[in-house]
DNA sequence: TTTTTATAGTTGCATTTGCAACTACTACCA
DNA sequence: TGGTAGTAGTTGCAAATGCAACTATAAAAA
């Protein structure tokens, strides 16, 4: 006869005050300054951050081009929002699709002149934000742990296994 | 003659890169936690996360409830996504409305029973996802140093000074 | 007191997101 | 080779969000 076990039993979990601190400063926090970078960008007449990583991560690659399904995974958006995202990138003429010569199924989407222009114009705001909400409350000890501290949260769950 | 210097010359920001892969990191990772808690939430058939976070404020205060306002700072939703936001959950009888004696306008928000059930219900899906996704990652130290850190970032920005 | 200004909350409308289903193609398997 | 399962991407529809305008009340100024 075998046992099976949960790995967690939800009725004895016992958090420890310090991972629910932690995990609750780390949600707020972020979403603190991500709310003050958009209002930043808006208040200087620009698109949202969204926008500004796609074309980042386009510029990247500007030769090559990227296949939807690489953008979405590195601005972690999922494939059906990304999908409408780059068409209205695309609607703005800041990026083109191409058929993909190795797949059929997808397309190879690539940054245009204008899309460089845009990136380069939202980068100013963009940057002086970040000097501004963490720049400006950390020093270079804290900037460099806090990087390592994010480095070590996301690497377990970066490869999803089953 | 008086000389105004703006603070940021936005040409000549040069930008860390430490605080570059700070910010990065950081929004990222959060993102990425985020969609794994409301993955799990979703799995077990829970409402998603932003239920709990009012829920979980207004059991604070359970017997006195929350103005909408007060509410909507803590959870950091403006004031039209708050309004709508409870509406759902008044329909869904989690929460209850009732005018505020004191200030016309406004309104109180108190949890009902059936509010603390659910938040009941839903902490154990929650709190395994934390130790999942925080605990098993940092170590006490750590955990200590990001709420710091965190701590340090979201400080100067909770009241918005001119 | 009267007027003005600010705050609390709601709502119509447009945009964006989430979900599920769908097409088209690739990769694996027998 | 043919069949099956998986992946890339799109789309219709419903739900949620952002924006601006609005009501109602409070607070401050005159």
């Amino acid at each position: 006869m075998q046992l099976v076990v949960s790995r967690i039993v939800f009725m004895d979990i016992q958090l420890s005050k310090q991972a629910e601190s932690a995990w609750i400063t780390l949600m707020r926090t972020q979403q603190l300054l991500l709310i003050k970078v958009e209002a930043e960008l808006k208040a200087a007449g620009l698109p949202p951050l969204a926008w500004y990583d796609v074309l980042l991560e386009l510029s990247r690659d500007s030769e090559a081009g990227l296949r939807q399904f690489e953008i979405a995974q590195r601005v972690l958006l999922n494939k059906y929002n990304l999908s409408r995202l780059i068409d209205r990138l695309q609607n703005e003429g800041l990026v083109k699709r191409q058929a993909c010569d190795d797949d059929g199924r997808g397309n190879i989407v690539k940054i245009t002149k204008k899309g460089l222009q845009l990136k380069q114009q939202m980068w100013p705001v963009y940057a002086a934000a970040i000097q501004n909400l963490i720049a400006d409350s950390l020093n270079s000890q804290q900037l460099k742990s806090l990087t390592e501290l994010m480095r070590l949260l996301a690497t377990p769950h970066l490869t999803t296994p089953a």
